[in-house]
DNA sequence: GAGTAAACGAGACGGTACGTCAGGTCTTTCC
DNA sequence: GGAAAGACCTGACGTACCGTCTCGTTTACTC
């Protein structure tokens, strides 16, 4: 009965697909999230509207595997951070290497863009939540794990919870503009959360 | 020599700008976000959308006004959090407070809309800062000291960072939609936090 | 160079550009002229405003157009006035019927919009002559010359002057109301007429 | 009852008055009819837009009234035609100043917006039969019966007919831009005039 | 001369329409 | 049958003016 019949994934471009994700990015980057619109990637990707809307459900959508695609580029497979055994040193290097990521301006606007679309569209928050955010913070409690092990860390600690001590500081100062984000608050935000955590 | 010449503040209509307001906050409510025009803010307050443009410069600063109209409805002047000595307690209220007020659909949609403004508009971002911001941490950060000169806090803590290591995961876990928000996490919170900053 | 992408022809709405000129006929005849705004057309014609904005330029062509589409409704090809080889009383019958038109109220609306349209647009103007005026007046020309070889009238009679003398003492009259428009006074300027251009 | 208090005519600012006339010929001179906008000539006559509301009915009225004060700048009184005796001269004279007056570009936009006005307000077409078009077309009659008188002219002929014949196909020809406006033109009117009504 | 009433400039107001842009749907044409 | 192209309807954008309605401020006429 239904006339929206899903396409079928096996006959789509890879190469409009890709023609779109850059374009997308591209955009982002360019112009700023506001003025980035449907009409303008498609223009861009050299493709026609109705084969981003065939494949994507929203603008948001589309941005955010945009992001994805970005930020996965790298390698699928094991992400792992640094284990020397030094959970402070290893915290601190990791963190700072965040706090670079956020003050490059090359990558805030897409965060900025992708953020903006996740604070009101829950389907989309689930999704970041699973296909971005989830492999890094799997990493980061991995590691957090062996430092338990290694008894530097409480063995009872909630482990989410130490995350977000040691990371939500950091994203609200960006997301809010409300100070320096630098190597010296990288490591206060890493001392603060093992004083906090430690056995 | 320019022609952009500005309105004349004191022929502005007071039930005009509370109307407008009114229904920015109506219809954030109602519709959500994605869908306030101000199309339809003008129509559903009575007013001629020039009126709208005269006095705001952006759709994110009407909402803005809105909000603040909606926060200090309460009381302009001296906001203060309650101190009764016993820091944890007054922490873990005041938290928990905190905490239904996220978990309140009536607030949620209109702070939402406001972050998504406030993410790509760092001037809005600023007057978020000054106007809605301040007011609470400077009553959070006297609390604070407080504590500090009766020994309950390190005397020298950063409050900012205290205060980002108090409500950011909270703020982050409710935009992020990465975990419940409840009394429990809120007592969590001050905990760690007591932890990782007393004396 | 120009982004002002020529719109492709072959895949216009014959549907929608009709009804755009039924609409904006009906609306001529019903609200007058002044009130009418291509707002309104679109809105009566169930029309998007771009598809308007896309084929006209201007809302005075969209008037010419519907008045076109009015005119020729009959028939394209053979126009052509009485020849009965009498030629006064062949052109009292024309410019009684004339006569007749001007006073018709449903005609008058659309005649006088398109007029107010064509003082001040050079180009309609000459769309105009092109497209309404001239048809009818090789129609009349036509009658005159054969007048002429039945030395009914002076051989050497500019016959554009002719028709002038004929018709624009009519159209004036009209146009500025300054006299009644009745049999009597179609059947003087044919007198006058002849009179002037008689062999 | 009515609070609509009529406003008092000595107290008028004629500072005022000529400001907006000046204002309104200027503007139309070199925008166009068509941008001409109360606004535009409050504001370029330094003069609050209830100002003209006070005391014109409409745009087209003040347009009138810029152009009146253009007409008769020159003498109220004792308008009258040369008589010399010999109507034809006399008239061809006339009528080449007529069309050298039409033919000019400071005076054609005004006449234009004039009439794209007249076309579909009744009330200042009235207004111009009456204020405008009288007073010379009195002069015109006053030739013609002393033309009459003389022996030049049918002594029934109809002279409001006459001056039709005469005027409205150069009118016409100017209008709608349908041929050249030049002595040989007007020549040829009144030498077809006048073989139409000689006695 | 002081008092007052009306016209004045200024411009905010609720509105209508403008002409443009983008959203998402539908159709046509090609591959 | 997917994809490009692009016309279509919808609806919001931000601007220009509309005609009305106060605001203070001249201006000019009473008293």
């Amino acid at each position: 009965m239904s006339n929206g019949r899903a396409p079928d994934r096996s006959r789509r471009s890879e190469r409009s697909r890709q023609a779109i994700l850059e374009a997308t990015r591209a955009l982002i980057s360019e112009v700023g999230y506001r003025k980035v619109s449907i009409e303008a990637i498609a223009t861009r990707a050299g493709v026609g509207k109705q084969t981003i809307y065939r494949w994507w459900p929203s603008k948001g959508a589309v941005i955010f595997d945009a992001f994805l695609a970005l930020s996965d580029a790298g390698g699928e497979g094991g992400l792992a951070l640094p284990d020397t055994g030094d959970l402070e040193a290893d915290l601190k290097l990791v963190m700072r290497a965040t706090v670079a990521e956020f003050a490059d301006p090359a990558f805030e606007k897409p965060i900025r863009a992708l953020n903006a679309e996740i604070v009101n569209d829950p389907d989309l928050a689930a999704q970041y939540r699973e296909q971005l955010a989830r492999p890094v913070d799997d990493a980061k409690r991995a590691r957090l794990r062996s430092a338990q092990r290694a008894g530097q860390l409480a063995a009872d600690a909630d482990l989410d919870l130490v995350l977000e001590v040691l990371y939500a500081p950091l994203f609200q100062r960006w997301l809010h503009r409300t100070g320096p984000l630098n190597a010296e608050y990288a490591d206060s935000l890493v001392d603060i959360t093992l004083k906090a955590f430690r056995p």
